[in-house]
DNA sequence: ACGCTTATTCAACAGTTGTTGAAATATATT
DNA sequence: AATATATTTCAACAACTGTTGAATAAGCGT
């Protein structure tokens, strides 16, 4: 408090920001909005409470912030992903499980090699999801315009699909997609350790087949391209 | 206070406690429980807060009790539909589809018929189910006996069935029914109005059709009686 | 009418909540 | 070096938190 090397004490505003934003994910992630207090935040920030008002201007700000901040990354990931199919292939070649892939496989992919980084906050993402009071509105927010995107190459790959039964089968793999990423250890008790939450490579080998065969039964017309 | 009619006041312990519950279930699954206070809870049962303390002991065996209360029902309900199934049929003559349906349907119907009843006790246990801090304990704790009666269906109905794959697919299964007890109004928002959350008819046509061609892609050995 | 158990009310507790204003320090600009 | 601005600390606020003990009322077997 009175003389210090320097060493601990943030010298850069934007570090501390960063270091704010870290351990509210963290905590969010783990007890929700409301189980989580400011001061449990900044606490676990060292950082003094008033900072939190200071660079966000309310709990519910930085709440906001702590989604937005890794959601540019993310979008532009799985936007990439999908650019890089529709460019493997003539527009209607591509298949059902290749879009499905290119949708779920990056943020798979992310937490598998990098799970300290990202952990945390797709826990939340699936909190979120499932919540009446932000579920709606959140969601719709930060993930909207890309699911239009990926909602459209599907329609390209399975041509006669109803609407209705297009939005019900991606209503289905969000549910199926932001429970992995929940990671609650649920598949560990169920399997006596058989499998575990953790174990993204297993779910990644997994997801897509499992999503697309769903979308092919519900929206597939016998005209889609993939089923011979 | 001083005088009443009689009309008002409970005279059953019995209806205060339902009513407790009631409000508590309706609270809980709008703001989870955290974001609830006690005396929020006891101000919408119109009783004295110091009554959730007498019937209950604590804010968390309120919590409990309110999971507890309709959790027996659930359970019957899908196991009979379940019985049923495999009355219909020899044991090794029941589709993957069936088997789905009897562990969806009564859910889905039950939120479609009833479902002023219904609706709170469900998002409650969307949230649950992807809460990193219940997901795992309070899901198995009152709903594991069933799914494992249910797994066990599956692997007689797909015998060649790998046990991890059995496993992740009913994660899949769980995410995809979960999130549509959330009725967040996600889909509303995302398909500009053509899809409803609270569309449980619309759900049930497709729930069970959907995890069952994911099932069979992933569990399906090729001998599958099912499958012709 | 009596006492006994059950149910409900009232008032309070110690600690915590999100948030803010003013003071102190560090950094950047001139 | 002096000044202006950006960042951080400190102390406090009114309101609210889960929970409890004692007092009151109701229901009931005798």
């Amino acid at each position: 408090m009175t003389s210090y090397t320097g060493e601990l004490m943030a010298r850069d505003a934007e570090a501390t920001r960063e270091r704010i934003l870290d351990s509210a994910e963290a905590l969010f992630a783990k007890r929700g909005f409301e189980g989580v207090t400011v001061r449990q935040i900044m606490s676990a920030a060292n950082a003094d409470v008033a900072l939190a008002y200071y660079h966000f201007k309310s709990k519910r700000d930085l709440f906001d912030a702590v989604l937005l901040r890794r959601a540019k990354t993310l979008n532009e990931l799985r936007l990439r992903a999908l650019q890089d199919v529709e460019a493997r292939h003539a527009a209607d070649d591509v298949t059902v499980e290749e879009i499905i892939e290119a949708f779920t496989r990056p943020l798979l992919d992310i937490l598998e090699n990098d799970p300290d980084e990202w952990r945390d906050y797709m826990a939340l993402i699936a909190q979120i999801n499932n919540s009446p009071e932000w579920g709606g509105e959140l969601m719709t927010r930060f993930f909207d315009p890309l699911v239009e995107r990926f909602l459209d190459a599907i329609r390209t790959a399975l041509p006669g699909c109803r609407e209705e039964d297009l939005f019900w089968s991606y209503h289905f793999l969000s549910g199926a997609l932001t429970l992995t990423f929940a990671e609650t250890g649920r598949i560990d008790n169920l399997s006596n350790g058989l499998c575990r939450s953790s174990d993204m490579a297993a779910a990644n080998a997994r997801m897509a087949r499992f999503v697309a065969a769903g979308f092919k039964e519900l929206c597939g017309t016998g005209n889609d391209k993939a089923s011979k």
